[in-house]
DNA sequence: CCACAGGACGGCT
DNA sequence: AGCCGTCCTGTG
C-alpha cells in the first residue's frame, strides 16, 4: 500500500528524532520505518513529496492523517509562536518540520514510564524487546517487526520477566499500571472526554506516572493536550538560559518554570515546548 | 575503578 | 509543602 502528499511542514528528522515517539529508525536511503497499532510503514522524503508505504490494517490514507496529524495546519501554529519573541521564532524556524504524532494511549502510557531516570537509546531498546517477546510478529520487506504489546498481551507477564528485559527498577511499575489498567481501576477510554488537569489527575495515580511522564502522555498521545508543559532536565536547561538566567540552574524550580510557561505560551504551551527542547538538544 | 545521565517515589523535616 | 537518597543500566 502507498499513499502520497505534498508538504512543507514534514521534516522526517524533526518528527522521528523529537523525543516524541521510540519506535522510528533510520534507513541506509534517508527514510524512517516504524511500527504503530499493527501497521509497518515506511516514510520517505523527496524533494516536499512524502511518501508514506507499508502495511496497513485499513485505509493507509486515514491512517496517515490520523498518525501524523495531517490534518492540522502547522504553518498558523508556528506563525503564532513565532510572535512571541525571537528565542520562539529561532527554535521553530529550528524544529520547521515538527508534527506531534497522534500515537496510542497505552503505548505512550507504557513508553513514557520506561522513559523515566532513562536515555533514548536504552528506551528504544527495552520497547523493543518488549514488543518482541509479548507482540504480534509482522513480516515487511523481508524483516520481522512487532506490534506493542497490547494490555491483555501483557497480563500474564510477571516482575521478574520485564527485569530480564532491562526494565531495571521500573519493573514493578510497568506491572502494576498494566494491572491497573486491565482491571480499568483508571479507565483510559474516560481519559478523553475529561478537561487536561482531571486526566492529569487521572494518569498521576499509575504507578511510575508523575508530573513530566504525565505531561508527555497527555501531550504525544491521541490525547493531543497542548496546555502541558512536560519539565525536564533539558527544558530546565533551555527556560533558565532563556529566560530565568540563574546562575544555577538546578536552584530553580518546576514552580517557577510552570509559571513562565503559562504566562508567555498559555494554551500552546505543548509545542512551544517541543521546538525548544529540540533546538536546545539538538544544538547544545 | 569511578562519575555521570535520566524521573518517580517514599521517608523525612 | 519542599528536600533528598535510592532505584538500574549504559557510556566515557
Amino acid at each position: 500500500m502507498e499513499y502520497e502528499i505534498e508538504s512543507d511542514t514534514f521534516e522526517l528528522a524533526d518528527i522521528f528524532e523529537c523525543g516524541q515517539c521510540f519506535r522510528w529508525n533510520k534507513e541506509e536511503n534517508g527514510s524512517y520505518t516504524g511500527v504503530f497499532h499493527n501497521n509497518v510503514l515506511n516514510v520517505e522524503k523527496k524533494g516536499n513529496k512524502i511518501i508514506f508505504k507499508g502495511i496497513c490494517e485499513g485505509n493507509i490514507e486515514k491512517i496517515c492523517t490520523d498518525y501524523f496529524d495531517l490534518d492540522r495546519d502547522y504553518t498558523k501554529i508556528k506563525e503564532e509562536l513565532s510572535k512571541i519573541d525571537d528565542n520562539l521564532k529561532r527554535s521553530v524556524e529550528y524544529g520547521k518540520g515538527i508534527r506531534i504524532l497522534n500515537q496510542d494511549l497505552w503505548e505512550t502510557i507504557i513508553s513514557f514510564i520506561i522513559s523515566a531516570n532513562n536515555n533514548i537509546p536504552r528506551i528504544k531498546g527495552i520497547i523493543e524487546r518488549l514488543s518482541k517477546a509479548y507482540g504480534k510478529k509482522i513480516v515487511y520487506n523481508n524483516k520481522e517487526y512487532y506490534t506493542f504489546p497490547t494490555p491483555e498481551e501483557l497480563r500474564n507477564v510477571t516482575v521478574a520477566d520485564f527485569r530480564k528485559l532491562g526494565l531495571g527498577f521500573r519493573d514493578i511499575r510497568l506491572y502494576e499500571t498494566t494491572h491497573m489498567i486491565l482491571d480499568k481501576e483508571v479507565d483510559l477510554q474516560k481519559l478523553d472526554k475529561l478537561p487536561t488537569k482531571l486526566a492529569r489527575e487521572e494518569l498521576l495515580r499509575l504507578s511510575g506516572v508523575g508530573p513530566k511522564v504525565a505531561d508527555c502522555i497527555l501531550l504525544f498521545s491521541t490525547l493531543k493536550r497542548f496546555d502541558v508543559f512536560p519539565i525536564d532536565v533539558w527544558v530546565r536547561r533551555v527556560m533558565n538560559e532563556l529566560y530565568i538566567k540563574n546562575e544555577d540552574e538546578n536552584k530553580v524550580t518546576k514552580k517557577e518554570i510552570q509559571k513562565l510557561a503559562d504566562e508567555k505560551f498559555g494554551d500552546i504551551q505543548g509545542l512551544a515546548q517541543q521546538y525548544l527542547f529540540y533546538w536546545k538538544r539538538e544544538t547544545a
